[in-house]
DNA sequence: CCTCCATATTGACATTCATCAATATTCAGG
DNA sequence: CCTGAATATTGATGAATGTCAATATGGAGG
């Protein structure tokens, strides 16, 4: 399971923080496997792609042609955004659809407002 | 010359964006950047120090003992976050004091929900 | 059952990255 | 000037990452 609890206060976890006035070791580590999900342009692409789209969900085949990229590769770079817990992955047949964790990007940005 | 300008619209820039629902390459690139910036732990560890001290400000002597990191790193850090704009650098004498960048993180936040 | 299609997984490769040791730079004091 | 201290830069090294080709999986239809 895991799903990285993009907001979770990480609170009494950590009661024993020494000192390092900011981020836990912990904590730190956590946050930052989300935003390394985004430090890539082609999953920012994704993420912007998936949510322009109207229906609210994209399938692979959708994704793969305005990033100029492999399939293998845009199906790798999904599950790590699915792994960061920003899209959600649903089959339906043959076909995959993509859709936003709904409010996955605001818990995010408040990563960084609560800094 | 450079530093990011995390939150310049890009507007004109890309007039010719051909299509692709989202980002243009270029736009995704940028706004990359910065989230790669965020996505090491003792970086990101790095802006919650600074930001939670009461001056504003700290040196590289303050930031070393809490990472556990070497001076090499932590400076290395810090030049990287400098670059993405976050962080700004001030020298006094023979330190280096590094403040928030006002509104940076508010700014990258922005990137998110306005993707 | 067999084949086709969409997607996922594996393995390999080149590139990037985080870290450290060593060295360079820059400034303050004597 | 010379010394010492704080920070930055360079070079090297091991680990992680993005990409692709090849293959596997799994459902749909004949």
């Amino acid at each position: 399971m895991s799903s990285l609890q993009t907001a979770a206060p990480a609170a009494d976890a950590s009661c024993c923080a020494p000192s390092a006035a900011g981020l836990s070791e912990e904590d730190a580590r956590q946050k930052a496997l989300v935003f390394k999900a985004l430090s890539d342009p082609n999953r920012l692409r994704l993420l912007s792609i998936v949510k322009a789209d109207e229906s609210g969900e994209s399938c692979v085949c959708d994704l793969t042609a305005p990033l100029d990229l492999g399939q293998p590769t845009v199906s790798h770079h999904l599950k790590i955004l699915v792994d960061a817990g920003l899209l959600h992955r649903e089959k339906r047949g043959t076909w995959a659809y993509y859709s936003l964790v709904p409010g996955a990007l605001e818990r995010t940005a408040g990563l960084l407002t609560g800094l």
